[in-house]
DNA sequence: CTGTTAGCGCTTTCAT
DNA sequence: ATGAAAGCGCTAACAG
């Protein structure tokens, strides 16, 4: 009847598309049989030709389970939620694009929920969206600090590279181990004063990497110097002014975010510290542009694909109800050298 | 009856939050009556007794509406999709920060549906989360060219700084205006030959901006050159060679994207073209980063928070069946100038 | 002023 | 092998 060409006008006239009814008439069964059908019931017994009259008629109608009516009924939504911070920063790029991958795989709906930087929330400000129904799980990254919110959440969660009060919940970088990589190859090339430009104390994986740094530096002697500042060029400017007044002024310089990066370059070379001549400088963010910079800069690449994609088989695994264990993604970091580290100055 | 300081646990043991029937028989009441005056319904007569013993049950259970059920009962989500592609480009945190802002003033939900680089979709394949009745209306940023899918949409949905097949759905900036700025500044300083390194032509920004400084340079007797290119780093470097071919070559330069930026600026760096000195560059993403560079980068800075804004209030309208017209986002651009641009040098 | 009723579109148990 | 019926939690028209 419907003209051909036009795929979806063969249903009545549905604001929306068709529904299991509308299939159910043109299959001429009753809608529970085409329910069963479509969803591969395996108890299922279905004469082979109405099997394919429903099909048939399914996919002329261009059919969609309407997510809503299905989750009422099923409490279950098959949707996990990524609170994610807006930031500028290209980590989340990664972590979301692992993620995306994954959860298509395991047939679930990832929406993101975006936090506004000027707007922190506490993690539990977000089980609205499980009392709404609109996700069945949790994903939290968000920007404020554990310490503001140890009450516990009781909705299925998972903490995304940062850890929250209970353990159990909790997916994770090998932080140290990255730590430990930068420490390595400076203190190889003779770096004896060492230097840590990160985020602030409060955040977890600033928390872990600083943790590790010392414990490392004292092991091994070397002066370790951490300066804390806010997530931003600007921060990465005020840290690096800070650092040069030490003495005796550090000779290698990790800077734990993109963003400061930029900032801690633009320093350096007003103060008229040269890298890596005076000053090696390795970024804990990975990202393209840094192979671009005048002085093209050295990385520790992290797994952070894996960690989103880890991610969302703990919040699957935690809607499933299926035991709370902590994760720690082992895939191998790799150390991206580039022009920016060199041997220490001699004294 | 339930401990005081575990505010959710009064109601009786539901796995997600108390519903209407449990407020309602804490308050003696039917959930019908609930409904009402939790809604507000204007038409009511409530004895202020009865409304105070309502609102103060769902205080205490702290009910929230199970937006499932609203919404297949009301035949909307009161949720917006909106399709961006997942890059590391910042304009895109701009843009989601000004449309969220605007979707909370106005009583919606927000889900970010990313879409990954590697997988671009043409934007009817995004129909399904209306169909699916996972959102009332889509805002699409698809990576994918026009072209590819003029088919049409049937579902409401808007165009965000590009724009579709048919008029009425986009919500665009002055793209043309961005490029006046840029070639009146450089005009002024004396640059009688001008490069745009863009992205590639089928992005339907890029083709007005590469439109307008046609029209614009032919106009104004400026010898004009258009390199397009991915926008990456590499691209941005790839286009800068090909740039400097040219003969005579060109003096000031706009580049379309932050990420090709490192590659243009990369690129003039080993090619010996000093900036401003022999070059002239301007971005039209602004982003603080560029302050801290090298050279600090010039920019022309949109307007991008209201871009985003103005398409959350295009889709509601949409949605709401309103009037469809396209959308000029007419807020004021502004060129920041930094050390990157200087007078023409002499012939 | 408040309760009853029907139904949104779907899944699932129970009949037949 | 398939249909009937109940119900997920909510809203809205209609009674009373």
């Amino acid at each position: 009847m419907s003209p051909p060409g036009s795929p979806r006008r063969g249903a009545p006239a549905n604001p929306r598309g068709a529904r299991l009814v509308d299939i159910a008439a043109a299959a001429g069964v009753h809608h529970s049989t085409v329910s069963r059908v479509l969803n591969g019931d395996p108890a299922q017994s279905v004469r082979p030709e109405t099997y394919e009259r429903i099909l048939r008629a399914a996919r002329q109608q261009g059919y969609r389970p309407n997510a809503l009516a299905r989750a009422l009924k099923r409490s279950r939504t098959g949707a996990i939620a990524f609170v994610i911070p807006l930031l500028r920063n290209p980590i989340w790029v990664s972590i979301e694009r692992g993620a995306l991958r994954r959860a298509a795989q395991r047939g679930h709906f990832v929406m993101m929920i975006q936090e506004p930087a000027e707007d922190p929330r506490p993690p539990t400000q977000y089980r609205y969206l499980i009392d709404e129904m609109r996700a069945d799980g949790l994903v939290l990254a968000t920007a404020l600090r554990i310490a503001d919110h140890s009450e516990g959440l009781d909705v299925p969660h998972v903490y995304l590279n940062r850890r929250g009060p209970q353990p159990g919940n909790n997916v994770v970088m090998d932080e140290p181990g990255a730590i430990q990589l930068f420490i390595d190859q400076v203190a190889g090339l003779g770096h004896r004063h060492v230097a840590i430009v990160d985020g602030l104390p409060e955040v977890d994986t600033v928390h872990r990497r600083t943790l590790a740094a010392r414990r490392i530096c004292a092991g091994r002697d070397i002066d370790l110097t951490i300066q804390h500042a806010p997530p931003t060029e600007e921060g990465g400017w005020d840290a690096t002014l800070r650092l040069l007044e030490r003495d005796p002024r550090p000779t290698a310089c990790a800077v734990g975010n993109l963003n400061q990066v930029f900032g801690v370059l633009s320093a350096l070379r007003h103060a008229g510290v040269s890298v890596p001549g005076q000053m090696s400088v390795v970024s804990f963010d990975e990202d393209e542009c840094l192979a671009y910079l005048d002085v093209p800069v050295a990385s520790v690449s992290m797994p952070l694909a894996e960690l989103g994609a880890a991610a969302v088989d703990a919040i699957i695994a935690r809607v499933e109800r299926r035991p709370a264990t902590d994760v720690l993604i082992r895939e191998p970091m790799v150390l991206v050298e580039r022009a920016s580290v060199a041997p220490a100055p001699p004294d």
